[in-house]
DNA sequence: AAATATCCTTCGATTTCCGAATTATAATCC
DNA sequence: GGATTATAATTCGGAAATCGAAGGATATTT
């Protein structure tokens, strides 16, 4: 028969997953973005100035899609759209002021009540947690996909200068 | 400063989510579905006998949504509605067997290679993986939308008889 | 400079998603 | 019983998402 332990973990695992959609839709129905604008917005941001194709890999849609919403974000003055000056085929896209603070300006419940509860878990605990968060992610192949951009470009060897 | 445990956490709970999503659209492109399509059929596989409202709550979409979104699985004959004889206003959901045969068709890559690489884990890191989850979810407040639709009807003291 | 590749946009088509209004049925209240 | 209210689902209208295919501009390669 069936490992009960790894059904149950699969169920738990399905729980979070769906928890955490839920709060993304909120929190975007609250900046008034877009689940899908303010996940683009949102990974702009974390990777400061980026182009259409990083956000379309890293965020597993087609560029089409990205032009959309960021014509979107645009319009919305929420980002910015400039030629890159070395090679001018490529947008960069910078979040605005404005962008920032709609992102700010709405809390993300789901992240503060894993924040306070986490503090409060002794060290080992909070430990555990992330081990077995990196084992889960390990076995469902969960590669960062943001931290990988580089390996097709060879552009490390060519370096900054 | 800030938890660095609680950030790293956090960053591979997003990889997992995005893995997760990434899956459920191979999938729903191996099946000829749309993800949302391949969702709500899948909801009514695992619910048996079910009603447009259980899944709108159970995967929080609006009434309208999965009314369209049935719309189109009825038309792929991958379910059926009929009115329920009890309640007429109720129309019960139900996967055919074409459906069935489409949502087994495609193997659903996550959660083969989950539990093929569970299976591999030593009894105490299974538990371990389990007894975090649990937690993460506690703090995440992820609670089973599915086990708790008899709250608010009083159905339970009813009861069957 | 010609051919090829890359980055992004445009276009067209389908689907998603929701709110408001609507229909059909059930339950409740004089 | 008949009017009222509540509930289940659908229809309608519209904004947005999503993608493939094709196109335009710029780089790179040969």
């Amino acid at each position: 028969m069936d490992n009960l332990i790894a059904t149950e973990t699969l169920r738990v695992l399905r729980r979070i997953l769906r928890t955490s959609e839920r709060s993304i839709r909120n929190l975007a129905t609250a900046t008034g973005m877009t689940p899908s604008q303010l996940l683009v917005l949102q990974e702009i941001e974390r990777l400061g100035e980026t182009t259409p194709t990083v956000i379309a890999t890293s965020l597993q849609f087609g560029q089409a899609t990205v032009t959309n919403i960021v014509d979107r974000l645009a319009a919305s003055s929420y980002l910015t759209r400039t030629r890159a000056d070395a090679d001018r085929r490529r947008v960069l896209l910078r979040v605005t002021d404005a962008g920032k603070a709609a992102l700010e300006a709405a809390p993300d419940l789901l992240q503060n009540r894993f924040h306070e509860g986490f503090e409060n878990l002794p060290p080992w605990e909070q430990a555990m947690v992330l081990a077995s968060l990196e084992r889960l992610a390990d076995l469902l192949g969960a590669t960062d996909l943001d931290a990988a951009p580089l390996i097709d470009g060879g552009a490390i060897d060519r370096a900054v200068g």
